[in-house]
DNA sequence: ATGCTAAACGGACTGCGGTCCGCATATTAT
DNA sequence: ATAATATGCGGACCGCAGTCCGTTTAGCAT
């Protein structure tokens, strides 16, 4: 199902799974399901979530790792899906279109997400410095980076996409649109402003001293 | 002597301090800038704090608010010295300079200050929703909105700001340098890159309804 | 000095994510 | 069937940020 294994539900390698752990995860996922439609993700506790899968917390931590792991797996099915639409799906998100336009669309597609999700996809993002190791968000860069690269973007593409990611992070864009009331639209069309600026401009100059070219205004 | 007032240590208002609120103060901050010394800013728990201090516990959250709150108060005269330089310094960073120079300057300086103060910086980034709304981050958000102004970028200054602002997140600089081993010099060259085709690109296509009006709640 | 009051104090308490480790059990080899 | 063993289990336990509230005290007015 899932194209990158977000998190399978094992700890760590993909080998087979006992009986009796395989039933505690569906429990678990059933009861985390549960409660996310009771209280909110935020109201989600790793403790309430053990007494009502009527496990131990323990055995919720040696399936999900963290609370973050859990919300991730949460999201597995979702992300693959997206996952598989940018990669395989079709134009402009998928492959065919011109880069830009596959830019575009991937941050219209990822805004989208982050808000159908909210305080899941929020809380799927690690608060740990691995945060940006997990094999999703290593995926997303990856796929700005070949974008830009393809689009002819020459300047330290890693970097850039970096920076680009940011932009998208859940945080920043609930922030906006929680806090500031920004309309979803608005931040889809910044995003097309932005990105099309990056891909678009000949580049800054290389640099010689301090002062740039002429700007306007 | 800071110009926009970061934390200066009583809890809201600034009203008089009663003495032994300041004699207490000025021991925690004490207490905190040596155990930052002796197990960095990591090391530094608030029940660690208030120990060392003599004080407690809810002296030390009486005083700064949170954990993020103290490391901001840490960092405040660092940080009054930053935006002076910004907003009253010499050029390239202060005014005078073109504004992409201004911001280059900014991003670059910023970078800086943050890898400076590592863990610090970091730890000053509240956890809270209200990451944001903070008056320093308040500020650099309109600096960079009315440098972009200026240097006649007309598309949604507010959210095209945010996105600036991301790229420069503590979070994300230290994670580069920390643990891919990007040199600091770099990023300073990606920052100027991408803010140079934000500003000197004539931008993407008009939208077909230009509803655009920069606000804050 | 004395008494009053608002402010500050301190530390027990809560709820959280996460760890640990002795015990139970599914699985496999014999 | 039985024994061996790796895997999973549970819940007590830890350290943490942050809160609460009864007690103390600084500052002031008399």
């Amino acid at each position: 199902m899932s194209l990158i294994p977000i998190r399978s539900g094992s700890p760590l390698g993909g080998e087979a799974e006992r009986s009796d752990a395989a039933r505690n995860r569906e429990l678990l996922l059933k009861a985390a399901r549960e409660l996310i439609e009771e209280c909110g993700a935020d109201g989600l506790t790793m403790d309430r979530l053990a007494g009502r899968a009527g496990v131990g917390k323990g055995t919720v931590f040696r399936r999900f790792g963290s609370r973050a792991g859990l919300m991730m797996t949460l999201l597995s099915d979702s992300e693959a899906a997206f996952q598989g639409r940018f990669m395989f799906g079709p134009p402009p998100l998928g492959p065919g279109a011109p880069p830009l336009d596959r830019l575009v669309a991937f941050g219209a597609e990822r805004i989208a997400y982050v808000l159908e999700f909210g305080e899941l996809a929020r809380a799927a993002d690690a608060s740990a410095y691995n945060r940006y190791d997990v094999p999703a968000a290593v995926l997303w860069h990856r796929h700005i980076e070949m974008l830009l690269q393809a689009a002819g973007v020459t300047a330290d593409p890693w970097l850039m996409a970096m920076s680009l990611s940011s932009t998208l992070d859940p945080e920043r864009l609930l922030y906006a649109v929680r806090v500031h009331h920004v309309a979803p639209e608005r931040l889809a069309e910044s995003w097309r402003e932005l990105v099309t600026r990056v891909v678009s401009c000949p580049g800054g100059v290389p640099r010689p001293d301090g002062v740039s070219q002429p700007d306007e205004g």
